[in-house]
DNA sequence: AAAAGTCGTTGATTTATGTCAAGGAATTGG
DNA sequence: CCAATTCCTTGACATAAATCAACGACTTTT
């Protein structure tokens, strides 16, 4: 699964409990580096970049940063998968997505982080002091436009989620999930149909706004139905993906 | 509720049915400017805007634009409230927002519209042309800079969203949205108590995930409670905010 | 001013999903 | 390798919110 060159890395997952401690990268040897905000960069910028970022790596489980802390670091993932969720008091939890091999995370108006993250696999990361990468935004100008237009697409697909949690059926989200995940696959140049889900059915649960019990009989509905199927070691098979498509937009 | 100079679109509504004639405006004077995109601009930039910039002018109900459609203009609300939202093929909505003076709608990182836009009340808009300002945002990075300000908060703002829709209760829902409307009133300079809820109770079940009819008895019920007290001209007075925080909370 | 719509409210009933409970499968730890 | 968790699934039951229906208050149209 993982794409990330982790020679410079060895040892790093001794350092608990919080993140493992950062070393130099560098960015050119980078494989996921077109999927990302580095991608619009020229040798000088690289190397701007270079100098800024350090290489992290965390268990399953273990926690990037919380909803309220300061906000000091954006990151951008280079191997594994994440979760970014909010709590409310009592503990129920809204999953606000998952991010794979090239999605960013971290950007923050406000001083502290909106919400809370952590590895769902185990995952590497790039780290860039805000700071330090606010800085090199001003230099270079296409940086920041690069980050815009990143923006404006999670803004698009923040919507589209508005859309599955205020008005999807149970089995419309599991339909759309699954299509999500197979689509970004793809486009991280993976393999889209049999499907890896690395997340348990309550995170799944969490990001569509059901519960576990909900999830378990949605996919083994879709089963029955033969639109899917459950492979092992967390695989899903779209085994008729036109009616995916069909059920995921309520036709 | 219009803090917006009009002199100068005196009969724009005349151009039915898809929203007025644009005609040129002079942002120096512009009422809600410190709100926006517009509040970082020097002088110079500001000439840049007011160059490229039309006015115009929305009854209620109509069309701003709609999902799909080529996305050739930004929009910024300087009076009135503007609801955006997605369709489900089979006519299910979900509002993914209201907008008020100073909110900015038609980012859009692809070639076309995420999302549909239609006047809540008689409404006016700055237009501006999305070719000639990416071209001004090519010569003011402040401007650039500001943008990402803003879509930053819009992410922060969407998430918050997703937290209500998947994880609240109807009640809890309500709540939110009434504290929502009046923060955002105060931040406009408005009254924040007794608040102004110029949607039809349709708008806000598409907006909270909910029904009509749901909508209808969680007001009722939270009135009853003594939460809030419904005033004539959609008007809802906070009776006992502080109750109303906490439930929006779900404490 | 009557007719025809909208809009908001309330009541009766249904239903999709949640809750509670239990057991099996898979994974982890000693 | 066995014990202990954790995860997933399935069943029985409960419930929040949806649906269906009716009506009064307004608005708009004719």
């Amino acid at each position: 699964m993982s794409t990330f060159d982790i020679r410079n890395m060895g040892r790093l997952r001794d350092s608990v409990p919080r993140a493992g401690a950062p070393k130099p990268s560098p960015c050119s040897a980078c494989t996921v580096r077109h999927l990302t905000l580095c991608a619009s960069l020229e040798e000088e910028e690289l190397a701007g970049m270079s100098a800024i970022v350090s290489a992290m790596e965390l268990a399953p489980g273990d926690p990037l940063f919380d909803e309220g802390e300061p906000a000091n670091h954006v990151f951008n993932v280079t191997a594994g998968a994440v979760k970014v969720y909010k709590l409310l008091a009592d503990g129920r939890r809204q999953m606000t997505g998952f991010l794979f091999p090239g999605d960013f995370l971290g950007l923050a108006n406000e001083e502290t982080y909106a919400y809370s993250a952590e590895a769902v696999t185990h995952t590497t990361l790039c780290r860039f002091p805000r700071r330090k990468l606010e800085r090199l935004l001003e230099q270079y100008p296409k940086m920041e436009r690069r980050l815009l237009g990143m923006a404006s697409h999670e803004l698009a697909v923040a919507q589209e989620q508005m859309l599955l949690l205020g008005r999807k059926t149970a089995r419309e989200k599991i339909a759309s999930f699954l299509l999500m995940l197979s689509r970004r696959a793809v486009q991280r140049g993976q393999n889209g149909d049999p499907v890896g889900v690395p997340m348990s059915r309550n995170d799944i649960a969490d990001y569509l706004g059901l519960t576990t019990e909900t999830v378990s009989r949605t996919f083994t509905q879709l089963k029955q139905k033969g639109a899917i199927n459950l492979l092992p070691g967390g695989k899903v098979e779209l085994a008729d993906r036109p009616r995916m498509e069909e059920i995921a937009e309520g036709e």
